[in-house]
DNA sequence: TATAAAATTTTACACGCGTAAATTAAATAT
DNA sequence: ATATTTAATTTACGCGTGTAAAATTTTATA
């Protein structure tokens, strides 16, 4: 009776059915007459047989694969995008492959191979930046559809979504000094996460904008240890005594918390209110941000819209099969996150 | 001249070498002679040639695919063991595939099901715990060689390697007793994530060994944002005045931070040196808890050794080709990590 | 009820590789 | 130089599906 089902023709006979015409079913369950879509449906409860995704894939023209590469997973922000991300893929049907560059520019390539052995019908990358190997990533994404998020890479992709660091950090600054002394920019010398550098010119330009004089605080380290570099640099600054401001604006979030760290054993006050030291703001409100001590005032980035978008772009490409004549950009507007520490 | 390489018979035929040596080749480097092999080698500068996964998989007996689920990739301290193990997985010359069960018994099935039909060679996995639908995990793990790994299932799997909570807990407890008051255990009264249970369990019976009376702190909360339940049932606690001793254990680090920021802005001095209100410790060593402030005491799990011997296990089940006669268990230690809390 | 349209079946081929057995060629040992 | 081992080739089949074209059946429309 319970015979083993091995393949789509002996279950193709259990059911009663052509296997050609369970073939469409399992491609588009709605695709054929709804009784035979019981038939098959009732069998389907009586034997658990189910397609091999291998020979499936062999034989399509696309997969069902959707390739989210994302610079670093450990970092909670990027894990919550990509949460948010292979939530909307699923969603359009297809089946999300996570990867994370490991904020390694030689893991990034090495993903956008395991990437391409595998097919996908379209990819949704958000690069290193500055430290991706641009010229591989072009020839990637000129043999895959891919759609850029949250960097932009020089005329890589088909499209590119991401925030306006103009518009964010111009909303900081405006708080900042609209509420108190202007803000320093603390950032990395050199730094490796992606939009570092588009922040500081939005910081300078923010400034001069409204008739400040700028300060970048440059500070040393390297990798992605953010936390470990904003508290020993901090540490650095505030024995040094060389702040002319008492408000630091900090490129971003990870940066901030490291900070906070050091200025608490320093026994500075951190905040807005009378008798505090030091104000400190980040950007990207970390999921963490709210927990700091202060809480971490800072500028939240429209995931919900970029990641919305990037799906649905990638969907489009998908359908239409051809690439856009033009690469479209678009950049979404943050949010001021008031909360203690400035 | 360079015609395009469409499949191993085309590639062969550039190569000059026969398809089944070729194919002989890509499963096994060193198992064709020298000489062919530079031959092949040579040909794959100048083509672009790479085999078909689905096809090899199709064909293949077994594939060298190994799914990695975890129960929330949103938390970093899941995120970092993640990426530890990946790497284990790769030098094994296994594909890693991670899935993460963002908290959920369906998503956690709903992993094992997608990992089903990719049919890997086997699987790691880290359950939620009590909260995993153990009917269908158990299900999953005998037809799919799985060592589990943090939180243990009854009977699931091949093998369990995890942490010692007994002894880690002990140790804690018996430092915060040695250094100042006993500790109350602070924890969610219906807890989702893995190992609460044991850590409360272990809390008592540390406790009792050192002739203190324990005292446990339950409070409200769903879900998994931590932070959040420890901040707002903090300040419950504080406002209360409910609280026999001045010394806080966490069944985990991140209610911890939760909790260290409510009492910051409940204008608590938190630490162990003179004037201090209260001590807070934690446990796991989140990566941000030598962040806080201040910065967290805790207990460090040895992930090193705990995703190296999960990987190691699975080779071997993989490589023998059989069940072991029985289920393998082995905790490890915890290491005291002391810092500014308590 | 006749007709058109849609869904299904039949038949047949393709996909790109693994793998096994028998044969032949090359490398190594005697 | 011969015998022996090892590697490569040839031949042939199988894996489980997609897909196309033509023939047939079912359903919808008039």
């Amino acid at each position: 009776m319970h015979d083993k089902i091995k393949n789509m023709e002996d279950f193709a006979s259990v059911c009663g059915i052509s296997r050609p015409t369970l073939s469409k079913y399992f491609n588009a369950p709605d695709s054929v007459r709804k009784s035979t879509r019981f038939k098959i449906e009732a069998a389907l409860e009586k034997f658990d047989y189910r397609p091999n995704i291998y020979a499936i894939n062999q034989n399509r023209r696309q997969t069902k694969n959707i390739g989210l590469v994302v610079p670093n997973l450990t970092d909670p922000f990027f894990a919550g995008i990509a949460r948010t991300i292979e939530g909307l893929i699923i969603d359009a049907g297809y089946n999300p492959l996570l990867l994370s560059s490991h904020g390694g520019p030689q893991q990034e390539i090495t993903n956008l191979e395991s990437l391409r052995s595998i097919k996908p019908a379209g990819v949704l990358l958000a690069p290193l930046g500055r430290a991706s190997d641009q010229r591989r990533v072009n020839e990637f994404t000129r043999e895959v559809p891919t759609v850029l998020f949250d960097a932009n890479l020089d005329e890589a992709g088909e499209a590119f979504f991401g925030s306006d660091n103009n518009q964010s950090i111009g909303l900081i600054v405006e708080y900042l000094c609209r509420t108190g002394e202007a803000p320093a920019f603390f950032e990395m010398k050199n730094p490796i996460n992606p939009n570092a550098f588009k922040r500081r010119t939005a910081y300078l330009a923010a400034m001069e904008k409204l008739g400040r004089e700028p300060e970048l605080i440059q500070v040393d380290g390297e990798g992605w240890n953010f936390e470990e570099v904003g508290f020993l640099e901090e540490g650095k600054v505030i024995s040094d005594g060389r702040l002319r401001t008492n408000t630091l604006l900090c490129s971003n979030d990870r940066l901030a918390i490291g900070l906070l760290s050091a200025a608490f054993e320093a026994g500075l006050r951190v905040g807005h209110a009378d008798g505090c030291d030091l104000r400190v703001a980040g950007h990207d409100d970390h999921p963490f941000s709210r927990y700091t001590c202060p809480s971490l005032t800072t500028v939240s980035q429209d995931y919900a819209a970029i990641g919305q978008c990037s799906v649905d772009t990638i969907m489009k490409i998908i359908d239409s099969n051809e690439k856009s004549p033009e690469r479209e950009v678009k950049l979404f507007e943050g949010r001021l996150i008031m909360r203690g520490s400035a």
